[in-house]
DNA sequence: CTTGGGATGGTCT
DNA sequence: GACCATCCCAAGG
């Protein structure tokens, strides 16, 4: 198992976002394993980004995506959500993350099962917040590093798909632009 | 199949 | 005090 090294997050948040498609999530729980193929990523910049939540400032809950890159941004939303995203982001930019909106489930699936307390296969980590009920992430993995194997990380994952580019979903700001992005396997 | 509303609470203005 | 980078279920076609 290859990860992928700090570098690869060092990048354009738009560049990183595109690259892990692809890639493989990784969650360790005691000696159980879950992971999967990430299929779609949404990417989140700095100030020329209204739809971001480091648009305004540095605040306790978007700390992370300001620090160091290749580690977890988690938050709640909707009072009872938790979301994963990826910190990304080149030298010219402060801060920067990548949304995790999908995956195709690999091993664990009975746990992810378990974890999200549904059994359709179809609807199990097909958005952002059931990906983090599926794989258990809560704020107990914010900031953990994701480029060496701990409890969550990622590796190197399938070859080359072609890229769909959309306008990013739930949100008003800036939908011009197409900063979603999916890969069908 | 699509649509609409309810759940539920941290965060920022 | 309003706003959410959401999800689920029930009701209607």
């Amino acid at each position: 198992m290859s990860f992928l090294p700090r570098e690869f997050y060092a990048r354009d948040t738009v560049i990183v976002a595109k690259g892990l498609l692809g890639k493989k999530l990784v969650r360790k729980i005691g000696n159980k394993k879950i992971s999967g193929i990430i299929t779609e990523t949404e990417a989140y910049r700095h100030k020329d980004d209204p739809a971001s939540h480091a648009f305004r400032k540095k605040t306790e809950r978007n700390r992370a995506m300001f620090e160091e890159v290749g580690r977890a941004y988690i938050y709640f939303t909707y009072g009872m959500y938790f979301c994963f995203n990826v910190v990304a982001r080149n030298s010219k930019a402060e801060a920067g993350a990548v949304l995790i909106r999908a995956i195709h489930p690999e091993k664990g699936i009975e746990v992810m099962k378990e974890n999200r307390k549904k059994d359709e296969l179809k609807s199990l980590t097909d958005g952002p917040a059931k990906i983090a009920q599926a794989f258990d992430i809560n704020k107990k993995q914010y900031g953990v590093d994701l480029t060496c194997n701990s409890e969550l990380f990622i590796t190197e994952g399938i070859g080359k798909r072609k890229i769909i580019s959309s306008p990013r979903i739930g949100i008003s700001a800036a939908t011009e632009n197409l900063w979603n992005f999916k890969i069908t396997l």
